[in-house]
DNA sequence: CGGCGTGTTGACAACAATCAAAACTTGTGG
DNA sequence: CCACAAGTTTTGATTGTTGTCAACACGCCG
């Protein structure tokens, strides 16, 4: 865990994000005055690198007078912040597994996404045209896509605007152990 | 300007981004506990919609208890949430503007936000590999995009790595109106 | 019933990924 | 200073995927 945080004086630095499968995505580029390694501090890990892209000169401050913030802070607040982080990763996440590869591997990963928050084994499933919004692609792909899952029996609707998931079928689309198979005689 | 924050109880809200010329991207789902209208604390202009999925409970938050953590907080500690709150915004863009559309509306995008966040009239150009991995393209779409606007003359190399670019054409192509030139005879 | 929104499907065109190769840069050691 | 190696950029040919357009099915509600 990174033990200080930086402002960065002049220079680019990229915020680097790997996938399990090995491709990365570039979740964001900081420049002066950003702060680096905040996401770091709620002592979930970082699943990200920051890279500088030229020479970079930078400040740092110890990471105390950031968690100082939270101590001085009553209860409300901390929390505040702890949901303002959540929101932060979360995009990062939204960019890298919803806004990166094709469609199918994108729809894959949105599934499993909302089988994840939900409490339910069960999950709202959007409309396709929500899909589309959200995975960046059209309302005709992301139809396709589903109703094909749904052949396959790896989606399954339990109710009008429910479904549920074979989630283990799902991740090998992702992991794209499925399109490496052709080759596996 | 949302004169509340609420923390949704129940349902799922999308937040809803839409670009200038009409196409929109959801850039966040929200479920239980998450805050809706944090992104709006700041004064600058709500660009985004939070919308209803399904049937939503919320419980209301009254703005001045969100602002008090500013006033309470000492002058480092706003200055490290006006910080936090930019990430956040630029997370939110960062789909929009970098993973939405084709090949060469993303490319444009960043050399206009790389211009746009540079104090001086050229910017740091990144490699093709790098715009790649921002843009959710391949090194070489990245280097096909690049290599055409150079050859038009949209995009001059200053230094060995830092370009500037003319700003009106580059928006020619994000408004796709050299998309709809050839119905026009 | 009939209209409306949503979902599905297919044919085709547009687009991007992939693979391979050449041109160009940069850095290194002779 | 040159020559060579390693890395980056560019380009072209080809394949695979996605967008587009159009049609139809389905369920829902007035």
């Amino acid at each position: 865990m990174i033990p200080y945080v930086y402002t960065i004086r002049s220079g680019v630095v990229k915020l680097v994000q790997r996938s399990p499968n090995g491709d990365v995505r570039i979740v964001r580029i900081m420049g002066q005055g950003d702060l680096v390694g905040l996401e770091a501090l709620d002592g979930g890990n970082l699943d990200h690198d920051a890279i500088t892209m030229d020479h970079v000169s930078v400040c740092r401050i110890p990471k105390s007078i950031i968690t100082s913030l939270r101590r001085e802070a009553p209860e409300l607040h901390t929390n505040i912040l702890n949901r303002w982080q959540k929101a932060l990763t979360s995009a990062n996440h939204w960019i890298t597994n919803l806004s990166t590869g094709n469609a199918k591997e994108r729809v894959a990963r949105l599934l499993i996404l909302l089988h994840n928050t939900s409490i339910d084994n069960s999950f709202f499933l959007p409309t396709r045209d929500d899909m589309g919004a959200m995975l960046g692609i059209t309302t005709e792909s992301s139809s396709k896509v589903i109703a094909e899952l749904k052949r396959k029996g790896i989606v399954r609707l339990v109710e009008k605007k429910r479904a549920c998931i074979d989630q283990v079928k799902l991740a090998t689309i992702i992991d794209g152990i499925d399109k490496l198979t052709p080759h596996n005689p």
